[in-house]
DNA sequence: GCCGTTTTCGGCCCGACTGTTTTCAGTCG
């Protein structure tokens, strides 16, 4: 049976082929419009009952999408793979290779995939076109040579440690008067293709040049007045940068322009048109041409009459329908209740994990260091973990602005037992249960490992629930519908791992389960990664969760009530 | 191809940079 993604990804093929055919492109948007209508609605493909009743599928795309439902297969599509053949589309990846040179190379030079289109810069055939000249052909042959080696998006955390860098070089540039990150980045999306800056100043041309004294520079990309793109060179990864420079007063217009995402965007330029407005990153031309700026992105939602949508949830524009009044913030956040120590894996003590929590004024706190299965991460023996929780109990009363519980965070074993004993447990505040090996069992071994952990008295939380780590593992196979049913039957929590490697859970799951209960934990080996928090409420954000379902989101009272109370 | 109280045609978000050009097309975000 055909799921929903099966159309999005053909209706995004033929988008694809269409484009390279020289199609209207307003007949190319409205297929990826489609696409994208069915994507965000919150029905499954066999809920739907007429595609033709969504927004943006008339009756042209409604019998494509029907047909391939119907028959399983695609004849339009089928017709555009005769006519064009399927090694160009890689080749649309080829920076400043578009649709249109693409089908020139095709129609002119008979180039069919990157293989022919090396070739024929070699041979000196590319420069020969019109519209394309010898720097062109050269720049070709290089891009098409290293081809599907670079990643197209990396990871969050490889670029938070590029953003920590690129900060300390623009800290350093006098004619700054500020700057901003924007993009995909600022909206804390997983993986981001490039990052882009908003840098506001009275001389282009000085931080321009200041710009081009990076001193991992790989190649410049642009150099203009308002905009300086570099690739730039982070270890091994060679990561694209833009800076885009602007007087101050557009400052925060540019800012919300360059933040994104485009469909986001798309949904304000259409409010503004509405009211005979136009929006830039200049600022908003009113319907008599003058030009208004304002100094917040506050306020420019306040202009539309709309409420302020923060970055990270600025995505597919249905935010805008939505009432997010309720979304949890960083400020609600009391508390972290996932934490290790020199006890087992951590690199800080048990005091100064206290110390620094009190300096972010947290009300609570869960020590929770790996249990004795986990022998590689120093993993706590039982005679180490009760004299460990008589510790906590003893730093409990000494310090009287935080209430600090003793945990752990305890193996759920390959065979699906659990690493201590109920006696043991039971003299703890709070059990968090975790997978940390064999992530290769069959889904129904996970599934029952999961299961046990729930199903256990003790057991409040789950961690880590997938155990993926972002560009790197996909995790073991869980099937996330089911523990989320188990979860909710056997009240037992849900984490939100705020480690920018894992951010796991994920904000797709999160937004189709607006009901389930979860804690935003950063898993802190350090105490620095108390700063982790920040990427947690904001994939709790992107997901839509609110506040109410955020356990550690309570005050110090009722967070008491909760973890003293039974399961 | 989709959409529509200025509906059945004419729009569809907007601007900058590059390279190849003698005024602009293509690409990108």
């Amino acid at each position: 049976m055909l799921t929903k993604k099966d159309i999005t990804k053909m209706l995004e093929t033929i988008a694809v082929y269409m484009e390279i055919k020289g199609e209207n492109p307003f007949k190319v948007s409205a297929y990826r419009k489609a696409s994208q209508s069915l994507e965000t609605d919150e029905r499954t493909l066999q809920e739907i009952e007429d595609v033709t009743s969504l927004k943006g599928i008339g009756k042209g795309v409604g019998d494509v999408i029907n047909e391939y439902i119907e028959t399983g297969n695609q004849s339009y599509l089928d017709e555009l793979k005769k006519e064009i053949p399927e090694g160009l589309i890689p080749l649309l990846k080829i920076p400043g290779l578009g649709s249109k040179k693409i089908a020139k190379l095709y129609k002119e030079l008979n180039v069919k995939n990157k293989e022919d289109l090396i070739e024929a810069c070699e041979q000196n055939k590319v420069s020969e076109l019109p519209g394309f000249a010898k720097k062109t052909e050269q720049k070709l042959l290089e891009e098409a040579k290293v081809l599907g080696q670079r990643p197209e998006r990396y990871p969050i955390n490889t670029m938070i440690k590029a953003h920590e860098e690129i900060n300390q070089f623009l800290d350093g540039i006098e004619d700054i008067i500020q700057y901003h990150i924007a993009g995909s980045f600022r909206r804390m999306r997983e993986t981001s293709k490039d990052l882009d800056y908003i840098i506001s100043t009275n001389d282009e041309m000085k931080v321009q040049e200041a710009l081009l004294k990076f001193p991992n520079i790989q190649e410049k990309i642009a150099v203009g007045k308002t905009k300086v793109s570099l690739d730039l060179l982070f270890g091994d990864d060679v990561i694209g940068v833009d800076f885009r420079m602007i007087k101050e007063e557009s400052f925060y217009h540019t800012l919300q322009h360059f933040t994104g995402s485009k469909d986001h965007n798309i949904k304000i330029r259409q409010i503004a048109k509405d009211r005979n407005e136009k929006v830039s990153e200049y600022g908003i031309e009113e319907s008599n041409g003058n030009i208004i700026t304002y100094k917040s992105e506050e306020e420019i939602y306040k202009h539309f009459n709309v409420p302020f949508i923060q970055p990270t949830m600025r995505e597919d524009g249905t935010e805008f329908d939505k009432d997010l009044s309720d979304i949890v913030q960083l400020d609600d956040i009391n508390g972290d209740i996932h934490m290790h120590t020199t006890y087992s894996d951590g690199a800080f003590s048990i005091e100064e994990m206290i110390e620094a929590a009190i300096k972010r004024n947290y009300q609570f706190i869960c020590i929770t260091d790996h249990s004795r299965n986990l022998a590689v991460a120093n993993g706590l023996s039982i005679e180490r973990l009760l004299e460990q929780n008589e510790k906590i109990k003893t730093l409990n009363n000494q310090y009287k602005e935080i209430d600090i519980y003793s945990g752990t965070e305890m193996d759920i074993k390959p065979d699906g037992t659990l690493d201590y004993p109920d006696e043991v447990l039971k003299e703890l505040d709070y059990v968090i249960a975790a997978i940390h090996q064999s992530f290769n069992q069959s889904e129904a071994e996970i599934m029952h490992r999961l299961k046990v952990a729930c199903e256990n008295q003790y057991v409040r939380h789950i961690a880590h629930p997938t155990g993926r780590i972002i560009g790197r593992r996909e995790g073991y196979q869980v099937n996330m519908d089911e523990l989320i049913k188990m979860a909710k039957e056997t009240n037992t929590v849900l984490e939100l791992n705020a480690n920018p490697q894992r951010l796991d859970l994920n904000a797709e799951v999160l937004k189709q389960h607006p009901d389930l209960m979860i804690t935003i934990n950063t898993d802190a080996h350090h105490i620095d990664h108390f700063d982790f928090m920040k990427y947690g409420v904001g994939t709790a954000q992107k997901g839509w969760v609110k506040k109410s379902q955020v356990i550690n989101a309570k005050d110090r009272v009722s967070f008491k009530k909760w973890i003293q109370s039974n399961k």
